[in-house]
DNA sequence: GTAATATAGTAGTCTAGATATCTATACAGA
DNA sequence: TCTGTATAGATATCTAGACTACTATATTAC
């Protein structure tokens, strides 16, 4: 028996795991090519590809189309504010924490979007993705998503206002109500994990949430991962 | 411009969950092969296989190597309300939900079971463990501990009676609501896997809850281990 | 009848190559 | 200086085929 018979494309990405980690390649670092890579390894570039793929999975890897592959820095660098109430979660048990944003990206809805939203196909939305701490500790990671319809310029205030809850009363005087709340229990995808700051093999809390304003249209839909062990929801 | 030049791949993969929503195909049910789907979509395999991919990532399909692609079971939904009625809610959902009794020891409150109880140390307990199924299937594995002061001859009862709901309600006139519920996100125990049947190193979702009677006695705690990836909590 | 074996069918891996699309750069022309 | 264009190099997508490993089933041997 060939215990050792991992298929190729994972023992390149561990190969590839290991230099990033000992410091080969550094944060924001461009990767050789996958041409280059592909030789290295004696692998075709598909091969390579799944690889890298594996990585990009991670979080450790990005690709920019037409300029290479970079080393993805750790989540850390848009804090827009603190002590914001981010979830109704915490404000259960009158916690508040304070998070960043990790991403902010507009797409235009596709259909399990827009079905949640209860928009069209098509229709502009915005992406969030955000880190919430819980004493400065990473407690739970979310996504996001807002119609734009109904928040134009939102990624413009975005940037100047601290909390969600805040820009919807006083921008746009929106309610945010929670309509529906599921709760089930996943374990941890790699990439949440890295950047959670948990073992891969933890379990955690997966929370989709919709909300809706005064009017009863939705505003949000999101997806939340809690770690856990460090969670427990409260209902009463 | 080309808007809907999307690749293939994600097409594909919209048409797929499409008539998976739509029930073209439904849970557990077996999907043609890759051949016969890629010959159908009119694309190489390949590029379908990384459609299934995608919809495999989102737990929508699970394929067994050397047999087929196969939609993955949704999970069951488990509306939390004030009321407390397990077979209800499965038998809402099409599945027969059934009990067996795993264990029933008499025992004195020892400190942690007599506050969450609101009775003296040492006062007399029934502890169940109790097994549910849905169609046959192992689903949760929950603890429960009732105080015998309110409910004497109970562990007699218990032989006769099906629903634990229905006990309280008959034979000692006591309703059985919701007073607090926490949901926390765990790894299975090894000896908990072997009885839900689930690999070890899953996820399961720990409900930890306190049950009261209509004159706002405590009248039960309990701690439920559901399967994560076949339970979603629904909170509304 | 039962157990071993052959066979067909399935998903998984890997190679090979073509084309599309995006990025950075150099260069020519206004 | 600015702008458009050509070009090279990068990732992304798609096709084609070979081979591996696993599963279920039918067939054969006993």
């Amino acid at each position: 028996m060939n215990y050792e018979a991992l298929p190729l494309y994972i023992q390149i990405a561990q190969n590839l795991r290991a230099s990033i980690q000992q410091g080969v390649y550094r944060a924001e670092e461009k990767l050789p090519s996958e041409h280059q890579l592909s030789d290295r390894f004696g692998v075709n570039r598909h091969t390579l590809r799944r690889a890298i793929a594996l990585l990009k999975d991670e979080g450790l890897l990005r690709t920019d189309k037409g300029r290479g592959i970079f080393v993805a820095t750790p989540p850390l660098e848009y804090p827009i504010g603190k002590r914001v109430r981010y979830n109704q979660a915490l404000e259960a048990q009158g916690k508040q924490g304070s998070y960043q944003l990790l991403k902010t990206v507009p797409i235009a809805a596709e259909s399990e979007i827009a079905q949640k939203l209860e928009i069209a196909i098509g229709d502009p939305v915005v992406v969030l993705e955000m880190l919430g701490f819980a004493d400065e500790h990473p407690l739970l990671l979310t996504t996001r998503y807002f119609p734009l319809t109904l928040f134009p310029d939102l990624v413009q205030h975005l940037k100047s206002i601290k909390s969600i809850s805040q820009l919807m009363q006083e921008v746009y005087d929106c309610e945010h109500i929670r309509r529906c709340t599921d709760v089930s229990a996943r374990l941890v995808r790699p990439q949440d994990a890295r950047i959670l700051q948990v073992a891969l093999n933890q379990a955690i809390l997966l929370v989709e949430s919709i909300n809706e304003n005064q009017h009863g249209q939705v505003i949000e839909y999101g997806v939340t991962r809690f770690r856990g062990n460090d969670m427990k929801l409260v209902l009463r």
